[in-house]
DNA sequence: TCCTAACCTCAAGTACCCTTGAGGTCCTAG
DNA sequence: CTAGGACCTCAAGGGTACTTGAGGTTAGGA
């Protein structure tokens, strides 16, 4: 059974150690078992480590994070706390989707025009296309 | 000709006086006139606000949102320094389009799934998709 | 005139997410 | 056996984006 130093760890999951640590103190990693008081740690941490950069990544707070990984503490069926919980996320992530596409969409506008002011940029903006005079 | 005080602009603009200020300060908006030590609006603030907060929602820190809006500080056409960076930033911005969505489908998942240990949703995880059974 | 709300500056505080440093222990290769 | 690297804890620091507080001035209505 392969057994990983927090070091190896970090290394197979592209984070620093002391962020690993820090995950623990959160609670975002269970506390691993010790061998003289340093960190072992077996191969489906690496799991654990994937869930938490998604979330990271998707823009979860820790405390968010620490919340969708508590829905799979239980054996039970998901509690309703959680299924609000991602059903509120879900909502967001769409809305940031959207925010996203519009900024996509206003930089590229901008990329092509050459308002003569920031005041009629800024109108420009408000409805996402610009004068391309 | 109307004049805005900063708390009349923060209540227009949905900001707090001391975010106007801050924006200033860290060169967002150009230094006001002022009346008696006041700063005085006038309504073009509104659009460059405008401008702030879209940046701001789409995740450029106050540095980029600076780089943005000194595009249209010329009225020569935008530098290639400007051009680049607003490639680069169309680039993060699809990235972030794209994880958003990963997260959206690993999320919907999620709500329908049982796994019985994390290891198995983490596994789930990395290839967006979970046991069901 | 007087009072209060709104304004001013500047420094410090806050929340998030870690990193860095100090001071110390332990493993391992030479 | 000894040096050096990896590990430990705990406290403090850092960047971002503001807010809050102290201490003080001004505007404008009753």
């Amino acid at each position: 059974m392969t057994e990983w130093t927090i070091g190896e760890v970090g290394r197979r999951a592209g984070l620093r150690a002391s962020a690993i640590r820090y995950y623990e103190s959160v609670g975002l990693l269970p506390r691993p078992l010790r061998r003289n008081g340093r960190r072992i740690y077996d191969p489906s941490i690496i799991e654990r480590l994937s869930v938490v950069e998604l979330a990271q990544r998707a823009g979860f707070t820790i405390a968010e994070t620490r919340m969708l990984l508590h829905g799979f503490a239980r054996k039970t069926p998901p509690s309703a706390r959680w299924q609000k919980f991602t059903e509120r996320k879900l909502e967001q992530i769409a809305a940031r989707i959207k925010e996203a596409q519009e900024m996509r969409q206003v930089l590229e506008a901008l990329r092509r025009c050459h308002c003569p002011t920031l005041t009629d940029c800024g109108r420009a903006l408000q409805d996402a296309r610009c004068t391309d005079t």
